[in-house]
DNA sequence: TGCATTTTATTTGTCGACAAGAATCGAGGC
DNA sequence: GCCTCGATTCTTGTCGACAAATAAAATGCA
């Protein structure tokens, strides 16, 4: 087997070892590079990264913890399975969050959140512009975790990032299906919702929030099929 | 020191200890058993439950994963802090869940799960009557936890039941001080919800969640301080 | 040949030990 | 007397190994 990038860095800081593999194993789960369903041996994983099985147990739990990888007793830990049967609720969560953390966003920001926020944009429609369906992918995730942080309610924003963190494999499921031009719109959208966070305009980011996700929900929805998600008023 | 009942249980079943320490662990956290900020000693509790460090080490992991004891690098971990000058987050985001959660079992319950919300508030009456706060604090989530179950969306369900958890250190908290009487409207406004979330009325439950929250809020604010929660109409 | 059962092999869960880093204690200097 | 620096102790992070449990292979039987 020819050396991978890993085996080389010989030296670790002691501790750095559990953040590393978790960040590469989280990084390959979301980007589908290790697709749902696929076992994870810790062994092999141990020798790939030149490390003992501890740490790598370590990185497993706590993507476990994350809903990331699924673990079965005496036996090997799976990626985690993605259950289009209850889509539904994924719709519905990401739409109260996305709501929920821009209005936040609105009364709470300061101004280094918006020079924060309108970087990522700008990143957003480069990527867009560049046709690169996993940057657009990773930076959409940004984009919106940064307005979270924005809201400064860590209990929205923790669940904000998962959300986000599972959207990103089914959006790398849909764009893979799809390979046509990556939606001018969405850019669009991001760039109002910073004016109406900017405005502090409460209101207004709601609705655009809401309208953000609902074009995002019926996109997926006509290709994953129908839209089981119920209006939340509220 | 003595024999504690933990080191009696000399035979375990493989794969079960991990699951007993944490439980263990979590429940005295939730109960102030061990207070916020509390070292947690590795070695300690491995003799303790007659185990090896590598499970201990587990269940902390999970535990830190849920934000219940809190790690740093080459030093002991302790019990989380409960951070008061945020308190305003938490309870902006356990009215949002009630709401929600609340909306949610009025729609998607089945019957079987109004026997489960049903027993949990016949529980929870007695232990009023009873006059025991520990008990009342955990009943009182057990039943909020049913109703998130039964509204059937694993994203809110998790984040309620995180905020419930973390409601239980800050409820033990507000009881041991006030040694009062456990309040009787609590009891009456759980048999309101019940009613209202088999009458599937979605928009009563809503307002019965809102001021179901706003009470106890409202209690906790005059207690450890103002009311910093804004209100959120959406 | 097909199925049930035993045997082997693989993989996880747990253990004890060692080393790195941090906290504690003590000695020395100002 | 107080601060600084070094040695010691203590706790964590990581390792390699062993045993239990499951999966896979091999064997026996109809």
């Amino acid at each position: 087997m020819a050396e991978t990038s890993e085996e080389t860095l010989a030296e670790r800081k002691r501790g750095s070892g559990v953040k590393l593999v978790y960040e590469m194993l989280r990084d390959e789960i979301l980007t589908l590079t290790l697709p749902p369903g696929r076992p994870i041996d810790e062994v092999n994983l141990a020798e790939r990264f030149g490390m003992s099985r501890t740490p790598i147990r370590e990185a497993l739990v706590r993507l476990a913890g994350e809903g990331l990888v699924e673990t079965l007793p005496n036996r090997s830990a799976i990626v985690a399975n993605i259950d289009f049967s209850k889509l539904h609720t994924f719709f519905d969560a990401i739409t109260l969050m996305y709501r929920v953390t821009t209005r936040l966003a609105a009364q709470y920001h300061r101004p280094e959140d918006l020079e924060v926020i309108r970087a990522h944009q700008e990143r957003y429609a480069q990527v867009v512009a560049a046709q690169d369906p996993l940057a657009m992918i990773a930076v959409n995730r940004d984009f919106h975790a940064a307005i979270a942080e924005a809201g400064r309610n860590p209990y929205f924003t923790s669940l904000t990032l998962r959300l986000l963190d599972e959207g990103r494999r089914i959006l790398r499921l849909y764009y893979q299906s799809f390979n046509d031009r990556l939606p001018q719109e969405y850019s669009d959208e991001h760039n109002a919702i910073i004016a109406a966070i900017a405005a502090r305009d409460i209101e207004l980011c709601d609705r655009l929030a809401r309208a953000h996700a609902d074009q995002i929900v019926r996109q997926i929805r006509q290709f994953f099929g129908r839209d089981m998600r119920q209006d939340v008023p509220l």
